[in-house]
DNA sequence: CTGAAAGCGCTTACAG
DNA sequence: CTGAAAGCGCTTACAG
């Protein structure tokens, strides 16, 4: 009698398929990553037996040989912000498309959980890397990976003074848009509240603030520019801090929509109407600005097309050794509604 | 002289490291994964080594020969909606503590491309599964994954007639309370907008919107049951039909939040102002239904603690051998705002 | 507490 | 177009 008896099952693996259908395991190895070179006879066989056995390709078998282990990396700041989740879709629809799976870590912009979790990824063998930077990363975090020699694209957020691709918006064009639009309307006194200072993507927007006033011959006034958290909660808490203001604003340039959205119920809480008593313009665009009580001028940043390029990049990178390195910044445009008309 | 020039760089493996600390591979081994029973001295010997060589531990060579790969796999219908996404962050953040790294894959509830994701992770090897299961998803998907003794955990949509563990909250108590919150209003035409009919989830609040008209004592009158997508586009498109209604509903209930930030917008289109003219509910209470304008009556969900305790079960049965399959349903809340006051 | 050897399940030259 | 054999870099019994 054999014993079958809490025998552990054995994992049915390509010897077995090759054995059962009568091949070489090299042949069917060949067969069942659609090599051209088998014949169509042959490949029957093989699929067959597959069929027949239940054989279940073991990826971690074939990275370990290969070297390639299929998986990207991708580190994100926080997956609940819509501008992120918007990009990692794009991301992941362009990747699964080339049999690419996504490992995906979230930061929360401290710096020290992307170490661990880059340090992670990198065990584990991930083919690259997608990363939308912390705020305060360190530009060895990003040269340290070059000297692995693992591919990196860097997405929204540059890290100053590296060598690595670069998928964005331009920042600084997108806020010259949106303040030259406020400034044309006659506003001379503009706040900008929100994101905070060390990032690049809130200097980028600095210089973009700076630009449109110097263009208009209108004077920047600091005392109206207040950082803070780029969420909603950041939002209320500059808005009530410029309202305090002896000389309050009489429009504001938000850092983001969900900044924006923290900045129109501080208002809301003073009574004070946008569109109306004050203008308010926004940055990203996400859906709930179009369907926002009122619905909020803003500048369009197409995160789900920054994803796409991302993978793409990095996608060629790694298939066609594309090794030229790219920058490439989308153009933003601005999206007038209720709250600046 | 010795030939440097493109010689692809060797990989420093787990023996360089012994044979530079003067040990053997098994006890530095050992010592990467803090095993006990290594003096103090090996240890430090090794941890030199290591650093020095610029050794990098690989997980992949680990996984094959430990069969176990220390990656969970997470299949979700749409990142982009907020309660998936801080879903994840509760579900991230748990399994970040003990070492496990999220293979993630988003379905856009496509049964098929649930399929092809579930398989893909399964080549991967994860250690086991949590989904957020498409609106359709046959029986057979999760009982093939049981088959193959893989453990799994279901989150926020309850496959039908599946042994598995499920970690969600009480749709039908959430919706019975909000829906009672509007009969004792007074309201006896209250319409029921958007959600797939199909799914769990839908099935379920129907149960409750059922219940709380029993409890009235009130009629259900099902031309004010319309079906549509889970989105705010759903909720736009369902809130115009049901307005066409000859007798139209005094108070709606509506499948989501986002659904009923449709609705709140095609309301604004008919000029019907809600809380006034109309009281509206939704469900999940989604951070924006706060700061909406004009803030939304919902049912809190809490879906990141959905996703900690589906983590958690998982780690349990990974770990601890915890094979008790365990449903955990948490209580909803109603949270009263301006829509329905 | 440590060492020598086998093996996880593939892919990859190489030879035919 | 196919086959036999080596090897990817670990962990795991087993022996000491």
């Amino acid at each position: 009698m054999v014993i079958f008896l809490k025998q552990k099952k054995r994992r049915i693996t390509l010897q077995d398929v090759a054995k059962h259908a009568g091949v070489s395991t090299s042949t069917a190895s060949l067969v069942i990553r659609n090599h051209p070179r088998i014949s169509d006879a042959t490949k029957q066989k093989v699929l067959n037996s597959i069929e027949e056995l239940g054989y279940v390709y073991d990826r971690v078998a074939a990275k370990l040989r290969s070297q390639s282990s299929k998986i990207i990396g991708v580190i994100v700041t926080d997956i609940s912000n819509k501008f992120i989740s918007e990009f990692l879709i794009g991301v992941q629809q362009t990747l699964e498309k080339m049999d690419y799976t996504v490992l995906l870590g979230t930061t929360f912009d401290s710096v020290s959980k992307q170490e661990r979790l880059i340090s992670t990824m990198v065990e584990h063998r991930v083919d690259g890397l997608i990363i939308n930077a912390a705020s305060k990363t360190n530009k060895s975090t990003i040269s340290q990976l070059n000297h692995l020699e693992l591919p990196v694209v860097l997405a929204n957020r540059e890290v100053e003074h590296v060598n690595c691709d670069y998928v964005g918006i331009d920042y600084i064009k997108g806020t010259y848009l949106a303040v030259s639009h406020l400034l044309k309307k006659g506003h001379t006194r503009i706040a900008f509240l929100g994101g905070i200072k060390m990032s690049s993507t809130w200097k980028d927007r600095m210089k973009g603030f700076q630009k449109a006033h110097d263009n208009a011959g209108v004077a920047v006034d600091k005392s109206l520019i207040i950082d803070g958290l780029p969420t909603s909660e950041g939002g209320v808490q500059t808005v009530l801090e410029v309202l305090k203001n002896p000389n309050p604003p009489t429009a504001i340039f938000c850092f983001s929509d969900l900044v924006a959205f923290g900045v129109l119920q501080g208002l809301g809480m003073q009574g004070i109407i946008p569109g109306q008593d004050i203008d308010i313009v926004g940055f990203d665009n996400i859906p709930e600005a179009e369907i926002y009580h009122p619905p909020l001028t803003t500048v369009s940043s197409f995160p789900r097309t920054i994803g796409i390029k991302a993978a793409t990049i990095l996608y060629n990178k790694l298939e066609q050794d594309d090794s030229i390195q790219q920058r490439i910044i989308l153009n933003p445009e601005l999206v007038i509604r209720e709250t600046s008309t």
